[in-house]
DNA sequence: GCGGGTGGTGAATCGTGGTTCAGTTGTTGT
DNA sequence: ACAACAACTGAACCACGATTCACCACCCGC
């Protein structure tokens, strides 16, 4: 038996493995999913492009990696968004706020991981993000109206819309540039949205102010 | 002056321009932006690659003919659609109803037009034909906006809100598959449209089910 | 029908970026 | 220190698709 992992060596190795999704976060982060190269990824994590092989079967892979560690830390955040809030229609308004804060924070990063072009073969990675993102929300949505606070509708696509439109609002190609305001922005999408859902726009807009952002 | 162009040379140049703007589009509805290559569109039109070379510099050209050639008979649609209603309020509900009964019925080629990845160098071209869209969504808001029907809000922003959430709702990854029940689809997404610009829900309702959908 | 030129051709070229692999370096257990 | 093996390297390879260009075919005016 004349050789076997360490635990150094098994440490060095995990550290690597993260070193390299991070880099490629970073690099979508900076320049977008076109940005997202192997040998890019590979300088930036500081080793050399084959080695990324060594750790990915190939790059599809390794952007579902990356992928499936955005969705984590983001669906993680918004379901804890909708737990501090008192009551159905608040948390609802505290993941669409949340969402649409969390997106314009890091808003290449969001676009890359929600919109942007990638090749076919990695669509349904995006779709398993999409809807993930689109379950949370119709999550909410489902409570409100089962507490009487939003009229009857077709959940599933209510969520679906209320994504577009937030999605669309912050980082589509349209949306206002970053000049400081999100702080307005994301009170105005939210009521958007709100409305969206059947809520009365007086309700909504008093639901907006008040409603805390968790965007940590 | 041993040559100049006929009539009939003319004509023959002009239809094989048009031919070659009709192969791509086609391409684009059957297999989506990455359809459109050189060699395919040239094949579909019936002529060799290079020959396409004489009718478009590149093929950002080719798409962006393709793209304004869309461009022109959508925005077209939509202000037709406007003016057959009687109010303001009505013209609304009309352009978002024709809107997305236009995109759904081409589903592919939409979905090309105005979602799909491109190479970068395309981005500003489908730029604008995304800001055509929302300017004419625009004009119809602020015109509802004007005439009492609407609360007072930002209209750039609604538009693009809107318009991701029909967008999002049709043709987005989760939008429902094609399943012949298009009509309720439509009347839903309007239904919400018209709610998140702050239109009372059952006001909305009846909007909705009373507009006539301009799809020729 | 013929010279001068335009329109058309499609195989070859080029650029890009993912993937491979023979060789090198580093680590393990004795 | 050394044999055995894993990990790393990076240049070479490959696939893909846009673009070019030397050559062919055809149309014009005479």
């Amino acid at each position: 038996m004349p050789y076997r992992r360490t635990e150094n060596v098994e440490r060095r190795l995990a550290a690597r493995h993260a070193a390299i999704i991070a880099a490629a976060r970073e690099a979508a982060s900076e320049g977008g999913m076109a940005a997202v190269q192997i040998a890019a990824v590979a300088q930036r994590a500081g080793i050399a492009a084959g080695t990324v092989y060594r750790y990915f079967p190939g790059k599809t892979d390794l952007i579902a990696a990356v992928l499936a560690e955005i969705s984590e830390r983001e669906i993680g955040a918004l379901r804890r968004a909708a737990t501090t809030a008192p009551g159905p229609l608040s948390a609802l308004a505290c993941v669409i706020m949340s969402f649409a804060a969390r997106v314009l924070r890091h808003r290449r990063l969001a676009f890359a991981a929600i919109s942007e072009p990638v090749d076919a073969t990695l669509d349904p990675i995006r779709l398993k993000f999409r809807k993930l993102l689109a379950a949370e929300f119709a999550r909410c949505i489902a409570a409100a109206i089962e507490s009487g606070h939003l009229p009857e509708q077709d959940v599933t696509l209510a969520a679906v819309g209320v994504l577009g439109l937030l999605v669309e609002g912050t980082i589509g190609p349209l949306a206002p540039q970053p000049s400081g305001r999100e702080r307005e922005l994301v009170q105005s999408l939210a009521l958007t949205a709100l409305r969206a859902l059947g809520l009365a726009d007086p309700r909504a807009r008093g639901l907006v102010v008040q409603t805390k952002v968790i965007d940590d």
